[in-house]
DNA sequence: TAGAATCTCTGGAGTGACTACAGGGTCAAG
DNA sequence: CTTGACCCTGTAGTCACTCCAGAGATTCTA
């Protein structure tokens, strides 16, 4: 299979399909005579596993570390569990200020609903405030008054 | 103001602040005689302006425009609204893929609930079986069996 | 007043995970 | 025989920082 093909079969860019052989997690191929990679089945489901690997957002570093799993069937599995619930934790806290941050722009697009002259603008004016310490409608003040005069 | 105490006063890491000038999106401040930078009231307040923005995640390019409204108060902000609606468009769609992410990487976790051999292991067993193309718990197929015998 | 700790300077390299070239070689179809 | 699709290597660019080396300036403590 030569590395157009397997990227065909796998969805994963070509030169991204270079980018992991040099990064090691794709072990180089053997070459036909005209010096293109020639790729095995064995290539493609590696690939597969990557890819997969990273619809889930597992870095590349994590994604060796499972690699090594995958060679090595006999050995205990507790770090991978540890591995996906990192993940997971990461990928909570993310959504968390996600969702924090789409509430703020929310807010702020909130202050101008049609356009006018700039230095009338709500969302300007509320950018800059921030510049001046004051409660803003993104990050209101928890103490005291919250709302401008 | 020493670049020290700027970056007291706004929480920007000091690297950062260089960083912001290097890439044109804070004017060069006058030097004193020891060659250090001296800011002004000016550039704390436009260092808080881009903190700010960078604290919705809004890109650099983005900042770089919204500072031009924020320079010419008679211009029309249309192009505002339209920035913010971009970042919350986009803020939105992270926030789906990831919602989407953490229910697979939760599917995936409890596949394996406590440490055993990795050739048993629930995880390692659905990462490899995406590279034969069968259903996952992360991806079931739509139509057809979506169950493993 | 000496020495140490802290601050500041410049320029350059490193991060992650690709992505995009430039400049060439190989191969099949028309 | 030329066109186009594919493949090769190596390098540079992306984004928004972050870290470092090696040097000079300032400030604190003994």
């Amino acid at each position: 299979m030569r590395i157009g093909e397997l990227a065909k079969a796998t969805g994963v860019d070509v030169e991204t399909i270079r980018y992991y052989e040099k990064a090691q997690l794709l072990s180089a191929p053997t070459r036909s005579d005209n010096g293109y990679r020639a790729y095995t089945q064995a290539h493609l489901e590696r690939l597969a596993f990557i890819r997969h690997c990273r619809a889930l957002d597992i870095p590349l570093a994590d994604v060796r570390r499972l690699l090594t799993f995958v060679d090595s069937p006999h050995s205990d599995c507790g770090e991978i569990n540890h591995l996906v619930d990192a993940q997971l934790a990461k990928v909570r806290a993310r959504l968390a200020s996600m969702q924090a941050l789409e509430r703020q722009l929310m807010a702020l697009r909130g202050l101008c609903l049609a356009p006018h002259a700039a230095s009338e603008c709500g969302i300007l004016h509320e950018l800059v405030a921030a510049a001046h310490g004051e409660a803003c409608a993104c990050h209101p003040r928890s103490k005291g008054s919250a709302t401008l005069k």
